[in-house]
DNA sequence: CAAAACCGAGAGCGGTGCTCTCGCTTCGCC
DNA sequence: GGCGAAGCGAGAGCACCGCTCTCGGTTTTG
């Protein structure tokens, strides 16, 4: 990464970097079907050809925006959830559903791009898994410091805890990302990814437009139920 | 809707139908956002100006699938909690969230048309929020006869019940589309909401790849989901 | 049986992603 | 300093898209 400093690097850098910057100006207002190349162009005061001295396709394009747009919202909620007391676990777990939905809500478009339907044709590369995970393994750190902290998970269902091997199923992945200790509360880690599932889908049925007329306070009812899924963990969330 | 059967009303309608049938068969491959007026017709063997005789734009022809595809899913969980005993409550949760999955992950296309990114430039007509509520309505009506017949759900976060006024938002619409009585246990509903909203973000983070790698067996894991949900609501639902 | 309505085909508009070629500028190296 | 190589932006062109309009031919209607 380290490229010389000459006058054609400069270029290139800022150039790439206004491009970005256009296709997710564009992105807030088109969404991610309507993500045309051509447009980005013009915004940039360049004809479209151009634009593959930069991003040899769409495709990279839309890749180099997942990597950049995963990492804003991977700041924006470790940020906030670090700026918790670490032993108010409540208070971290509130401020990292908050964050969440904050960003999600001031950037639609990028929400869209990240949690919206797949680009047909388009495959993420390996590399966007890392930083994908980055909002669920804050969740799961809290919710292991919970369990240090004694906090226990509600009884499942029947009373008794998920099944063993569902539970080795999500943990896998889990510990594989490093996202948590191997000796981690097994149970709470695959509560924590129902949460994370129902954090997102909250969101989306909001962005997307299925809670409308239903739900008044997006803001109020996303609190309710980010407080309800970490009284299901053991936290005890003040609203 | 009673047209003369003349030669070419008939005609009109069984062509209507071919263009709605090829539509949905290229949904399923390539996507909404891919969904290409020009390759529908060339499917059914005409210019694409003459699809234009048929639906005035693309958009009507999303609404026309719109209005199709939820009635088919409305269909596939009715009849699927219909087919249980009255009194079993939990089979009739767990039948209506099974049927629910079965039919997105058969027509990953027709879901992603329904509950992913919405379509740039287009608005869903006031028509098709009726087609729309039928899967939650099911839902409500099962969680109201549990009330009924005394189940009653968890307590909240803090051991009190959702807000009065949280509550009075979400049961306004569900009143004013007369999906559940006046009378109706508020928080009951409200829950039923976030249960809704978790079903489909679980299916959501199936379908568009976010639990890859991380969960195994996804009928499993969302027969779990569904088996929390419900003894959230105070329904037991043996797996 | 004529007028009116409907229908399919085709051309055409401006837009898209992407490729290739063409000059020009900048770079690295001797 | 000079020179070949690499990088760059512009433009033309390909096949595709949604959509409009016109033009003959058919069917329906009064």
């Amino acid at each position: 990464m380290t490229t010389p400093r000459t006058a054609r690097a400069l270029a290139r850098e800022t150039l790439t970097r206004e491009i970005l910057d256009a296709a997710r100006a564009r992105l807030g207002t088109e969404g991610p079907a309507g993500l045309s190349l051509r447009a980005v162009a013009r915004d940039v005061g360049m004809v479209s050809s151009a634009v593959y001295r930069y991003f040899p396709s769409r495709d990279a394009l839309l890749t180099a925006l997942l990597l950049e747009t995963y990492g804003e919202l991977g700041d924006a909620v470790e940020a906030a959830e670090g700026a918790v007391a670490r032993d108010d676990l409540g208070g971290r777990w509130l401020a990292a559903c908050r964050a969440l939905r904050a960003w999600c809500v001031e950037h639609p478009g990028d929400f869209a791009l990240l949690y919206g339907t797949p680009v047909p044709g388009y495959a993420a590369p390996r590399d966007t898994v890392e930083p994908a995970t980055r909002v669920v393994r804050v969740l799961v750190r809290i919710v292991g410091d919970a369990h240090a902290a004694g906090a226990r998970p509600a009884p499942g269902p029947d009373g008794v805890a998920e099944p063993a091997d569902l539970v080795a199923d999500a943990l896998a992945f889990v510990v594989a990302h490093g996202l948590v200790a191997p000796d981690a509360p097994t149970e709470a880690v695959v509560r924590t990814l129902m949460a994370w599932t129902e954090l997102f889908g909250t969101v989306s049925f909001e962005l997307f437009g299925h809670l409308t007329g239903t739900v008044g306070d997006y803001a109020r009812w996303f609190d309710h139920v980010a407080a309800r899924l970490a009284a299901d963990l053991g936290i005890a969330v003040r609203l």
